[in-house]
DNA sequence: CTGTTAGCGCGTTCAA
DNA sequence: TTGAACGCGCTAACAG
């Protein structure tokens, strides 16, 4: 805002050219220019170091080259690393990546506006009223593909995990152990696969339901939560945790309590994320396919930025068992 | 792109105003305008979900309401704390951010041109070819503030962090102990104050200096590093790490040896985040002051936006040094 | 109280 | 091979 920025009106008058001119040989290499006023125009805009002003650009054109990545919360490692892996999709394509947060820990809910404009949007994790941006989108349109676990797959582009199947064959690994004090470790108000899941299979084997309810997502609300849980009700046998995250809290609160895991309390996270390579009893998790996740959505925008009419995308992925000593595999 | 936006033509139209008045009907609560025309302006903008076009609006005000930060890379647990708390700060003043990522784990440069043409940026870590970004800045003037460990001082706004007084205190803490073969654990081409610091007190304390050089950030690189350097060169008495991802990765490989910490191997790492303390042994490290950076990064940026003309603003912030077990302390 | 006009910086027709 | 003019959607200054 200092000192003006050299526009490409600047070029055109100090070259004796016409704006359209000067703006045609520096966006189309294959324009009918004579080579020697391409010389010159190239010349004096690296010795100007003249950048096209990125929002003009996008008025006219109607792009602006970039994608909107829209995230809960970047505490939770899992989530960092699907930004990271979708960054990594998108930049070889050239686009330019903007994260954006729309939830800063708690209930703050999507912008209203989206100042970026992007040409399109992922969305990982969206919460219910994450669905405001369907409400946006009808209106304005903006290619927008959802990620993660899919509550409504009504008329939107998904690229959904399926956490049930894999959440049923977790807890029954659990009881298959003989334990019987199975507990489920989620943030209170969650209410996802992965908890009908553990309701139904619970239910099955004639065993009542333990929900240890946390009071957030992050580390030290779910170590602070589970600790006063068990002060008050005693230690479960076993617990299936929200995510990999929670399963790190649970380990340290275990830890400090001096109970073993997975001897005394067997766990089994979610999310695989790389974090859990380091804890000294290696966790059992549910695997994501974040890469897959990453590359089909990124797909999925393209085709719609491209095809605005194109028929809906969807796809389900199935995560995987990673079974470790943290639930009593040998 | 499909179905075309309402523009505030359209209002216009329908309402029989011109453009002007609904713009300034709309923006301007003070406006002086007949009650009834608010209200049908106000009646209509809702009914159509009139959103006023963020790219047009940039292009008339030369503002864009958003700040960018750039970070090196998510995948280290501490930028993305960073990031977490700089997007505190700001949505409390009503601005947006957009994270940039700037180097997907290894080299890629600044981007040229930020399509988000934010009004201001703010850097974190940056590295050495950053400083592109001068340049850059000096021809657009775009406010810009660097945080992090600075290396140059010159012409710019920064809040920086004095890594190397607390970086000898923890390197004489080591050595205090009786250890002598106390090592740095470092990226390797990461020449900064850690480094400086940790030779010269081996020096003073007339030893030799040992340092193992990882190839590459992330964790998993530094385990197979420092695996591979053990299994050739033994292990040290004690070890400095860079940052806490690898005093993490270090400890990994430490526990897979069976070596205890801190009776085999003392352990100090660097940046204080939360993930430290779900390690079984807690570890001992630099804490930087995170939040207190990042207020005053916004407080420097949001006087430059105003006026660009200020002096520099500067400040070296003082991590501190928290010991815990894993640098023997009972 | 409201309308008109002139840009913001660029791309993109159409002519010449 | 080049120039002139228009439009993207909006804000702002000046009329009336």
């Amino acid at each position: 805002m200092l000192k003006k920025n050299v526009n490409i009106n600047d070029l055109a008058t100090r070259l004796g050219l016409s704006k359209g001119s000067v703006s045609r040989i520096l966006n189309d290499p294959q324009a009918p220019f004579a080579p020697e006023t391409r010389r010159r125009v190239m010349a004096l805009a690296a010795e100007l170091e003249y950048r096209p002003n990125a929002i003009a650009r996008a008025l006219a054109t109607g792009q602006t080259g970039s994608v909107a990545f829209w995230i809960r919360d970047l505490a939770v490692a899992y989530n960092a690393h699907v930004a990271q892996a979708f960054e990594t999709q998108i930049e070889a394509a050239g686009y330019h990546l903007f994260i954006r947060l729309y939830g800063g820990g708690e209930g703050k809910p999507f912008p209203q506006m989206t100042p970026e404009n992007a040409d399109g949007i992922v969305t990982h994790g969206a919460p219910p009223h994450g669905w405001t941006v369907m409400a946006q989108s009808d209106s304005r349109r903006v290619p927008l593909v959802l990620t993660g676990a899919i509550l409504d797959p009504e008329a939107l582009d998904w690229v959904g995990v399926d956490f049930y199947g894999v959440s049923r064959t977790a807890v029954e690994h659990l009881l298959a152990s003989g334990r019987r004090r199975v507990a489920l470790l989620t943030p209170s108000h969650q209410c996802d696969d992965r908890r009908l899941a553990y309701l139904e299979v619970m239910a099955e084997a004639d065993l009542a339901p333990e929900v240890i309810e946390t009071d957030g997502e992050s580390r030290s609300a779910v170590r602070r939560s589970l600790a006063e849980y068990i002060a008050a009700h005693g230690h479960p046998e076993a617990m299936f945790c929200h995510n990999d995250d929670a399963a790190i809290a649970a380990s340290r609160v275990l830890v400090d309590l001096g109970l073993r895991i997975p001897d005394d309390v067997a766990l089994i996270g979610c999310d695989g994320i790389e974090d859990i390579e380091y804890l000294t009893t290696p966790l059992s998790t549910i695997v994501l396919p974040i890469d897959e996740m990453c590359a089909l959505a990124w797909r999925y925008l393209k085709r719609r930025m491209q095809e605005p009419d194109a028929p809906p995308q969807r796809i389900t992925l199935q995560p995987t068992l990673a079974l470790r000593a943290s639930s009593g595999v040998s």
